[in-house]
DNA sequence: CAACAAATTGGAATGGTTCTAAGGTGCAAG
DNA sequence: CTTGCACCTTAGAACCATTCCAATTTGTTG
């Protein structure tokens, strides 16, 4: 019941809230991202969701990523050029992109970090979200 | 002489330490985005550099960009998907991304900062940057 | 000034994403 | 039910930013 349940049908209700239907393709998508929690592409969602529903089309995955994002479900997230990123994950973190491997590790960030940091804005600033990279070399032993 | 310089030559410099040659593009390139200290695109890059040399290309914007990027005189952001913009500001800053009107503003950072949110990274990470992006509204007086 | 490397050019090609038009799906009111 | 309608999905075309390519041009060095 509350904001940061991630069940299963969280889905359901969120879209219901947005006035919005849940369906197979929207349900599939949601539960392949919520199965391995990394920073797939659309395009590699494609590829993960095709095995369940082998007609879904790019088209589709592009349209039910951005509603997750609308509805908050799934973060959106872009380094460099190239393909978006999709990010399940919820809670305040930052990004780490690993410059060797390309893999991308959520940094969970300690209470007050992005308020504190909010305090560097000057006057006339009003921040609605904060977003941190950071970019370098992971340990591989992790 | 210093490696803060932004003096007129400052190019000339750099590019030579890293045997590349001065020319007209790099240096027209290099003196727009010193001119007017926004946050331009290529396309934008091109549209400026174009009444001084109607013949350059834009295959050579990107190409002189991107060799000002290497020799870190400029640096390339990446903020949603859309164009790379091009920021001549070589002092730690933030970004801050008005959702308004689509600017982008500097935010210089405090003494210190960076290395204070560096140290939530868990151990095994190394982190050779840190970027740091605010979206929300600037008041319009400024 | 000849020869060679570095840089520029225009246009074609690429890759990721969005658009469009056509067809499905499922609830809602009669 | 069954008809209407809004919402969704689909395939493919279109789009846009960027990169690639092959052909010059420019500059430097021997």
């Amino acid at each position: 019941m509350s904001t940061l349940t991630s069940t299963p049908d969280a889905l359901a209700q969120r879209l219901a809230d947005s006035g919005l239907r849940s369906t197979p393709q929207r349900e599939v998508i949601y539960d392949v991202l919520l199965k391995k929690r990394d920073h797939p592409t659309a395009d590699e969602v494609f590829a993960r969701v095709k095995s369940e529903l082998p007609t879904i089309s790019l088209a589709t995955v592009y349209n039910c990523l951005e509603t997750l994002v609308q509805c908050n479900l799934v973060r959106a997230v872009n380094f460099e050029r190239g393909p978006t990123l999709y990010c399940p994950n919820l809670r305040p973190h930052a990004h780490f992109h690993d410059e060797q491997t390309g893999a991308t590790h959520d940094i969970d960030l300690p209470e007050g970090l992005l308020a504190q940091v909010t305090t560097i804005l000057p006057q006339g600033y009003d921040a609605k979200s904060v977003e941190i990279i950071f970019r370098g070399k992971a340990q591989s032993a992790r």
